[in-house]
RNA sequence: GGGAGCGUAGCUCAAUUGGCAGAGCAAUGGACUCUUAAUCCAUAGGUUGAAGGUUCGAUUCCUUCCGCUCUCACCA
């Protein structure tokens, strides 16, 4: 047969390319496509294991397997002369697949020579455990179904590079088997939440992801940008759900989510892509008190479901997401911290006091964009008590001033706060809900002092949505909706420092156009 | 955008005061029918992120640029 080596072949990766390519065509000379295709894969690496983990080597002797045809990527080749082990990796796992060239054959062996690690391969064979107890595929056929050209990280420390791992993820989820488990736990977290809320009767709908520019509101976040051509019309990509699902309310659909992406276009982080994924939902006849209830149930079962407990580890800490969880009064911690009583204590507090707390320049310089009690309240509070927020447990913060809250409803006892609540884990946002402002008056003005804020330079104003008001004046039932961020719960589930660890391909700058 | 750090073989990492750029894995050839980070023998693989500068000599020192990480700012 054609010997493959060259004569001062070098294993430069052009050359390693090379010689794999020379391999697909030694194969297709032999009759073997290495991009075929048609070939059918009854059974996962999953399924042997699951109806032979309890059998040992004598009951798999004894009572002999049916042939399990699976398929997958080659991780692991040890050659020893005319018997080969492979490992194969499947979407359930790695199984070895035990290669005897009395079993398969002169020729079916000698193919074994043109496969590399990390080819696509088939193997059909009964179950059995070699002598060192490992369950293993004896193999009566195995064969290359798709040739890889380029070589696999290195097996032992897998692909560490972090640069690589995000551009190339392809390769990250190939050797790193902690990747897919990270996204697994995502899609676990996303169909657990739909179940959650199908289950109580929430529509699931889509509103547009392309807004007119009156209609990128929602949130304060700058847009992106983009056109449309045949209508010759600006457009934004959306930056919250919001009002589109308010509108779905006023029409009577009553229970409403939306669960997609959301495009803002602000610095990027650790906490933070460019393009993420929320949930929306708004309820009818629900106040901010009922979501809290839903809220911690939620989020402790989808705890449960996605990592198998309620006591979730997260960078070093263990979060507890049994309900209830502890409520923290922003009004009134900043009042105890002031030494003062309540709202009126605290209008009274002059600047110098209010800073009296900070001795850094960076607290000291964000306070001058404080114009309000309240949103020195709110300084304060993030300046001072978020950071002391307990680590072991998720909290909701309360008693929000309406200063900082454009779209909630007012409350009616206390009309400086509002109904609202924050919940925080893991030392970040993980929801923002309130009790909806439904009065289209107050709605119109508080467009309209955000039109005034644009004025000034507030590049994050929201816009005056006509039509919104317009739905508002057709009467929207009292209401409360919530944001909960997907990113930050599959962080919190994933023990992920980053979310670019949840994200398959969180945005990057260019990559640089020389190499490969 | 500011600050700090990092970038060496396909992968994971070394390289002394500035003195011939190395190892393991992967690759190539060979031996081996129960290995599992297989083992053994042999071989090959480098624009040290890019460009410039200092120097007899630069992976090492300097400048600029590119990318990534952390951090601050920004950010419901």
């Amino acid at each position: 047969m054609a010997e493959i080596p060259q004569p001062g072949a070098t294993s430069s990766i052009e050359d390693q390319i090379r010689l794999r390519e020379q391999k697909a065509e030694q194969l297709r000379e032999r009759g073997v496509n290495p991009y075929g295709t048609g070939v059918a894969v009854p059974h996962t690496t999953g399924i042997v294991r699951a109806r032979h983990e309890s059998d040992d080597a004598a009951a798999l002797e004894a009572n002999r397997s049916e042939d399990y045809g699976l398929a997958g990527r080659v991780m692991a080749l040890r050659t020893m002369g005319k018997a080969t082990f492979a490992s194969l990796r499947d979407r359930d796992g790695d199984l070895q697949v035990f290669i005897k060239k009395d079993k398969v054959g002169d020729a079916a062996y000698e193919l074994l020579k043109q496969i590399d690690l990390g080819d696509i391969a088939f193997a059909r064979g009964r179950a059995m455990r070699t002598r060192t107890g490992e369950l293993s595929i004896e193999a009566v056929e195995f064969k290359l179904l798709s040739k890889a050209l380029r070589p696999l990280p290195e097996k032992w420390h897998g692909l560490q590079d972090v640069e690589t791992r995000y551009r190339q993820r392809y390769v990250d989820l190939a050797v790193n088997p902690e990747v897919r488990e990270a996204f697994r736990r995502r899609a676990a977290l996303i169909s657990g939440l739909r179940r959650f809320l199908d289950e109580r009767g929430y529509l699931e709908v889509e509103t547009p992801i392309l807004h007119k520019p009156e209609e990128a509101g929602g949130a304060a976040a700058r847009p992106f940008q983009t056109h449309h051509n045949a209508l010759d019309l600006d457009l934004k990509l959306r930056i919250a759900t919001e009002l589109h699902l308010k509108r779905l309310i006023v029409g009577g659909l009553e229970r409403v989510y939306e669960l997609g992406r959301i495009f803002r276009n602000e610095g990027i982080d650790r906490r933070h892509n460019p393009e993420f994924t929320t949930v929306e939902f708004y309820q009818a006849y629900a106040t901010h008190e009922d979501l809290m209830l839903l809220t911690e149930l939620l989020v402790s079962r989808l705890a449960l479901e996605v990592t198998g407990a309620a006591v979730v580890p997260y960078q070093g800490a263990l979060i507890d997401y049994t309900p209830p969880w502890p409520r923290v009064s922003m009004a009134f911690e900043v009042a105890r911290l002031y030494g003062v009583a309540g709202l009126d204590g605290l209008e009274k507090l002059p600047d110098a006091a209010w800073l009296a707390k900070a001795d850094k320049d960076e607290p000291r310089k964000k306070f001058t964009h404080a114009h309000s009690t309240g949103a020195k309240i709110a300084w304060a509070f993030e300046t001072f008590i978020e950071p002391m927020l307990r680590s072991d447990r998720p909290s909701f913060v309360i008693d929000y001033p309406i200063e900082v809250s454009p779209l909630a409803r007012r409350r009616d006892s206390e009309p400086r706060l509002v109904d609202r609540f924050e919940a925080f884990a893991g030392g970040m946002e993980i929801a923002n809900a309130f009790s909806e402002l439904n009065d289209p008056r107050d709605q119109e003005a508080r467009f309209r002092a955000q039109v005034e804020a644009a004025a000034r330079g507030d590049v994050e104003a929201m816009p005056y949505d006509r039509d919104f008001i317009r739905a508002l004046e057709h009467g929207m039932p009292p209401t409360a909706g919530e944001g909960l961020g997907i990113d930050r719960l599959a962080m919190l589930f994933t023990d992920s420092a980053s979310i670019r660890d949840v994200i398959l391909f969180p945005l990057l700058k260019p990559e640089a156009e020389e190499g490969r």
